[in-house]
DNA sequence: AAAAATGATCTACCTTGATGGATCATGGTA
DNA sequence: TACCATGATCCATCAAGGTAGATCATTTTT
């Protein structure tokens, strides 16, 4: 958690996955990306703060793209991809949520919604 | 375009059209993210590497959620997201694709804001 | 006309992401 | 046993994001 509360941590772990997913290492993702492969560990274990270039550089090496849903469309994208990932039968299959949430886990009810949120609207 | 040959403008654009949608200042957006209007406008005008707590911090104000979409389903996801909106009718409906990418054209001039990655690695 | 609100700018100042390059323990393998 | 690839660490340095607070030219509203 930064500043503002938010849980940064996760984003490392759902690059992991999918890293590894792909079944490749650090410094093949680092030549993939651009993006030294000290820093993808440093990413990977700590929290960082990533910039946004730097996310997209890796998300793009991975085959991912990051996309602005509408909160009340999250449950349906998700479940879409969640769905689709239950059809390539991929072996670890891990929300790619970047808000980083439940634990898809195949077998799950329907949509564990995100988190709760302070709402201060003024 | 960065280090990485990365966009970064547009996600300025969305935000501010996502704002302007919700119809809210860059003074009430920033009470409600916690991020200073002086850095919006920034942010909505040059380009700026976003950090990612900010990126969340500023789409969880605006009721969006980045979520990480494996590069098959986007067009899918994208289609939902159009979809939804054609349906609740919002007036200025805007992509809002981290990457910018394709041109939903629902009823709209379609200004295709593409810029094609360069595949490198093999 | 006066007041209020809006978005854009500006000036420090601080923090930290990112780079480049090296190192190191570990585990697997020729 | 050597060799190599992997991931984690460390260091120095730089660039840029982010903060805080104020100001300013315009609009909008009263």
């Amino acid at each position: 958690m930064n500043k503002l509360g938010i849980e940064v941590e996760h984003i490392g772990s759902a690059i992991k996955e999918a890293r590894e997913a792909k079944k490749i290492s650090q410094r093949a993702l680092a030549r993939k990306s651009g993006i030294p492969q000290s820093h993808i560990s440093k990413i990977e274990t700590k929290g960082v703060d990533l910039k946004l270039t730097s996310l997209l550089a890796l998300a793009r090496a991975l085959d991912l793209e990051p996309v602005l849903v509408p909160r009340k469309l999250t449950p349906a994208v998700k479940s879409l991809i969640r769905t689709s990932k239950s059809v390539t039968v991929t072996p670890q299959s891990a929300e790619l949520s970047l808000t980083g949430h439940p634990a898809t886990v195949a077998a799950r009810p329907a949509y564990t919604l995100d988190e709760e949120e302070g709402d201060d609207d003024g």
